[in-house]
DNA sequence: GGGTACATGTAATCAGTTACATGATTTA
DNA sequence: TAAATCATGTAACTGATTACATGTACCC
């Protein structure tokens, strides 16, 4: 029916389409402040790419395009049928790969860093993060959205599981 | 002194350094077959990295490529003097910045997919790569190094947090 | 009125992914 | 000996990062 998608689209496509979605309307510049606490923990983007991207998504008619006339002829996009239901499509089908670590830290590790050094760094980094979380989870209590809410109590509890073992380096 | 090293080098470049640097002399095939269990659950490459980061390594001077002069033509990796130092600064900085979760189910519980549909496959997923987990542990005992059995660890700890994470959610 | 921070974007580069290709061994 | 699998690589593409650039608003 409609022209093929050709279009890959990659979890930046859906983060924007989903933030777009949500705000109804939104420019580049808007979504970078939608990139907010929550979800920037989880899987942040270069600012660059909240102008490149909608663009792409614009031109596979995932959104539409409005520029202003005057002034700073900013762009918003809305997400149209098509980008809804790309969106949906999306968010009904469970993902079959796990994420893999990719921590820089347990990546010395593994190449032989001395154990207590890396540790020692990374503890404070984590402890910090994980306030940073029990934060949130005081703030949006009641009033964030399920989702991210239970995206904070995921992270709580990676984040309390890395002072586990980073501590248990330290005490060995 | 030395020309200036504008290559840049990224995670991918130092699992490349390490592993020739351990083998002593590796040619992209066998640095594949060193990207075994252990790591690939930490920070997995393409096999066609394997064969341009060590190329471009060598440019910088951090490689040295010898090409057989007969049949294959194969070419063989060794590390260079420069390598080495790299490599073991490297090793020696703790790294200043946490991994993202980047956790796709999680992405879409963020964007309001429907939680227990997301948690079912997600646990199971989960609980398989912690079955491996239990093996690598296993199997690695007492003969493995001590980084690698530490990201083992590392590993198992966090599959248990996501088994429980995902559990709670199926039993709420 | 000059500095500083926020706002807004484009261009160039590059790392990483996907796709394509073919040679060598093993196995049925 | 045909098929399948392992071994070995290159080429093309493209998403993501980095760098550059300028405009606007506020505040001291």
């Amino acid at each position: 029916m409609s022209s093929k998608t050709e279009t890959r689209l990659t979890p930046t496509s859906y983060i924007v389409l989903s933030l777009i979605a949500v705000s109804g309307e939104a420019t580049p510049y808007e979504l970078k402040s939608a990139m907010a606490a929550g979800i920037r923990d989880l899987w942040s983007l270069q600012h660059a790419q909240l102008y490149t991207e909608p663009a792409r998504l614009a031109k596979a008619g995932l959104l539409r395009e409005r520029q202003e006339e005057e002034g700073r002829r900013r762009k918003h996009y809305r997400i149209t049928e098509k980008g809804r239901r790309a969106l949906s499509d999306w968010l009904k089908e469970p993902p079959a790969e796990l994420a893999e670590l990719r921590d820089p830290g347990l990546l010395k590790l593994f190449f032989g860093a001395d154990p207590k050094e890396i540790a020692e760094t990374r503890l404070t980094l984590h402890e910090e993060k994980l306030a940073e979380y029990e934060e949130l989870l005081r703030q949006g209590e009641g009033v964030a959205p399920v989702g991210p809410m239970l995206v904070v109590q995921a992270g709580l509890g990676h984040e309390r599981e890395w002072v586990r073992f980073w501590s248990s380096i330290l005490e060995s």
